[in-house]
DNA sequence: CTGAAAGCGCTTACAG
DNA sequence: CTGAAAGCGCTTACAG
């Protein structure tokens, strides 16, 4: 059986209060006895038991993470950072694939309860199933607006779509065309279309805009917009992945980009850069997302549930590279 | 505060035995106690404590996951699957990013220990370190040997580099050129290199192996193999990712693929896939790993040392694009 | 069919 | 500087 307290405390000649005050380096102890310890936690390979530990003082340290899918660049970089930055700071990551479903996102988030975890950050496009459960559990969104109680950090998406607009302008794309999800999706990429939209009415033209369904097969869809929009010479994909769509299309179709086309994506990973290191692009601060979630999250966790700022949008970077 | 057992026993006029019995179906109660005591619970939003029940049951149903990166397309999926996988059975995951740090792979894996995970699934290459901390900890390591001890589940390298090989030949390359990680590092893709090796020696052929560091900027040496390599007809890159750069070297000295140089990547995950839809590679059966690794993880985490399947090695796939 | 008691492995007042 | 006792929130023999 693994050692326990007790049996540490038995090898060092000391109660298992005393091994518990080496443990936490709390009270007065005399460095002999100390070493003692030590060497009685060495030799029977003893290692706490976090359980216990966490049982006793209310405190996982265990933060739970919601996101569509790990397999997504976008998210799979973000639970990297959000990871990295957790373990920094003491905490571990307990990682959900909601896949969007309503669902998943309810089950796991009564699993995370469960596990007592001391907060969760989630990317969840279902409002209000969050806000039903939390009951003192602090969350913070990504990127998604959830309610008037949870903080929402994000990057901000409407002067992401307008740069991304008005660079097609001003390379003298006419007509430009941009895709996104469905809009009843309550989704951050709601706000780049709507500033793609103000964008070109203010410039006189006329914004189209298709939706794909999620997570579809973009092909199919993007083989239909280029049937039915043969004058565009600009296309604004409110993702990466759609905007490869579009490029893997346009070659299909020999269609000379960027001359005949101008494409520019959203994103900006370091998988998609890599792997199109081409790829015209508006960036979004992923590490710097993951940051700022945690900052604000572990403020909560210490019970600061006063000044924590409502809403959090970090800046996005124009990557150019030769699609535009 | 949260409710607990008490709470609940109070309110349902019965006594934490008995709730406890009616939250794990255990035991003989009478239906009528069994509404009441359900009723209790959802009247004061009751959620069992996993801390105390897994304290006492010495068992957590929690999962370790050790990957480099989960940024990278490969073990997000990898992520992903398992993760899906465990949810379906009743574990949690906890994700560690090593970025293949041995200090971090230990650091991560007594964490893991203190947190009572029932077991450990890894990809990792630093062979030994999990070996000694292990003592009585199930693990399952991913497509790397090990340890003796440690069962591996993995796909067939060999016959992925055989295949890749062959592939290029039957092409009509003669002068192939195979780009893999540093061979140091006793990763699965040496098999792969060593099945290029001998293929090419089968056919007579001379074989060439770079060494790229690894997740280095591939884009420089992928130059100087071009400037070196000026006769190569066709290579193989035992990743996507580093396809993908041989891919962008080419388009920038406007070598002509496939016609003047074919390639052919390894990994074959829906994320590159759906980017370089045109690339052609080796897939690997990422689900089907993580099933695998798992079913025997369970299997050790049962108790059931005996039968484990010492290396599982899954067949892989060729998924032919245009670059051939 | 139901309850009181002991215990999982810790930590922390309290007392000395 | 150190220890005995109580308790974190559960579960499970044991007894009735």
């Amino acid at each position: 059986m693994k050692p326990n307290i007790h049996d540490v405390a038995k090898i060092a000649g000391v109660s298992p209060t005393t091994v518990s005050r080496v443990l936490n380096n709390r009270g007065y102890i005399s460095e002999k006895t100390k070493e003692r310890v030590y060497k009685a936690m060495e030799e029977i390979n003893y290692f706490p038991n976090d359980l216990a530990r966490s049982l006793f003082r209310k405190r996982t340290n265990l933060i739970g993470l919601i996101i569509p899918n790990s397999s997504n660049p976008f998210f799979g970089e973000l639970a990297f950072h959000i990871e990295s930055i957790c373990t920094l700071k003491g905490y571990k990551l307990l990682l959900c694939n909601s896949l969007n479903r309503k669902d998943k996102e309810e089950k796991y988030l009564e699993m995370l309860i469960r596990n007592q975890v001391d907060g969760v950050i989630a990317v969840t496009f279902n409002r209000g199933i969050l806000d039903y459960h939390k009951q003192n559990l602090p969350i913070v969104a990504i990127d998604h607006y959830l309610s008037n109680h949870i903080p929402v950090v994000g990057s901000d998406n409407y002067a992401g779509g307008k740069k991304a607009t008005e660079l097609l302008l001003g390379k003298g794309c006419k007509h430009i065309v941009h895709i996104n999800g469905p809009l009843e999706l309550e989704t951050p990429a709601n706000l780049r279309r709507k500033a793609y939209e103000d964008v070109m009415k203010e410039h006189g033209r006329k914004p189209v805009t298709y939706e794909v369904p999620f997570h579809q097969n973009y092909q199919e869809y993007i083989s239909r917009l280029f049937d039915e929009q043969p004058n565009a010479d600009g296309i604004f994909a409110s993702d990466d992945l759609i905007a490869a769509a579009v490029l893997n299309q346009a070659k299909k179709r020999g269609i000379d980009i960027p001359n005949r086309l101008k494409v520019i994506g959203y994103d900006g990973t370091e998988t998609v850069q890599s792997l199109l290191p081409d790829l015209t692009t508006i960036q979004q601060p992923i590490e710097l997302i993951s940051k700022k979630a945690i900052e604000i999250l572990l403020k909560a966790v210490d019970g600061d549930f006063n000044d924590l700022p409502r809403e959090t949008y970090l800046p996005v970077q124009v990557l150019e590279g030769k699609t535009t």
